[in-house]
DNA sequence: CCTTGAACCTGCGGGC
DNA sequence: TGCCCGCAGGTTCAAG
């Protein structure tokens, strides 16, 4: 399930076999994903050189040497694959990039709830997908006293809160999940309940989870490429997402289970209150 | 304005 | 064995 960090683990990856590389030819294999694919879009990149790969929110970003930038995400099921040589399309193959020395990457997703677009590079933060967007988690402009007033600002519960990425870009269910737990916070507290230290505490928790599991994404891949060639998937050992029933970690106590707006929260009902 | 919930889509696992 | 159902995930958009 890509979240930030494994949409960070992906960039990492992305950056030996395509910065600096001139792209060959983009294969398109379907209209479009969650909205049809730009007019002519593999024309625009055909030819053009890679300058650099970086990530907004869960957006991965391919600037190109003509000023423009590919805008990818991953939706909920989608992954990159980089393979040394061509391979017959497997279901749900929908882009497929080849290099100039040949390198192919693929991107596939099942669910088809990710996208692909391309735009100039200068207005990627008017962009409709980002004019809108929170600041980065990991950035110094996310801090306490940032997270304390946006809160006191908010009526729902902390949950949502996190998850609304116009407070903060890039954090999903899992990791939120797992920042509530480590900061001692029930996931159904009101913002507004929430206090100053608490708030400090928070959002320490949430850079604290994502660097880790970014840590472990970088680990778990040699060179940031698996040896299937597979981006961004790795183990991780949550605390408290998609263990209900099993013991808390750090009290024992069997973890709980909600639903908030339609997602599931996990939590540990003696740790976090 | 703010908040909630449905929709998009496929694959998988549980229950019968 | 196989079918059906529910559920998972991120984001946007409509409805409350």
């Amino acid at each position: 399930m890509p979240e930030l960090p494994e949409v960070e683990t992906v960039c990492r990856g992305l950056v030996k076999p395509l910065k600096g590389r001139t792209i060959r030819r983009v294969q398109q294999r379907r209209a479009g994903l969650r909205f049809p694919f730009p007019a002519n879009f593999p024309k625009k990149l055909e030819g053009r050189r890679v300058r650099g790969i970086r990530r907004r929110a869960k957006y991965i970003l391919i600037d190109l040497d003509d000023g423009q930038t590919v805008i990818l995400h991953l939706g909920m099921s989608g992954s990159i694959v980089v393979s040394a040589k061509k391979q017959k399309p497997e279901k749900h193959d929908h882009l497929i990039f080849e290099t100039d020395n040949g390198k192919i990457v693929t991107f596939n997703d099942p669910r088809r709830f990710g996208l692909a677009d391309i735009t100039a590079r200068a207005d990627i933060e008017n962009h409709r997908l980002f004019s809108h967007l929170g600041p980065e988690p990991l950035e110094k402009d996310f801090n306490a006293p940032f997270l304390f007033t946006q809160l006191q600002k908010r009526k729902s519960d902390i949950k949502a809160a996190l998850m609304d990425q116009k407070l903060v870009a890039g954090l999903g269910n899992i990791y939120v999940c797992e920042a509530l737990f480590l900061a001692g916070i029930h996931p159904r507290r009101r913002c507004g309940r929430v206090s100053r230290e608490e708030a400090s505490k928070l959002a320490a928790a949430i850079k604290k989870v994502l660097k880790k599991a970014i840590a472990a994404g970088g680990s778990s891949l040699r060179d940031y490429v698996q040896a299937t060639g597979e981006l961004g998937y790795f183990q991780h050992k949550w605390q408290v997402y998609d263990r209900e029933g099993l013991p808390c970690r750090k009290c024992k106590t069997p973890l709980a289970r909600i639903t908030q707006s339609g997602r599931s929260s996990f939590y540990c009902p003696s740790c976090q209150k």
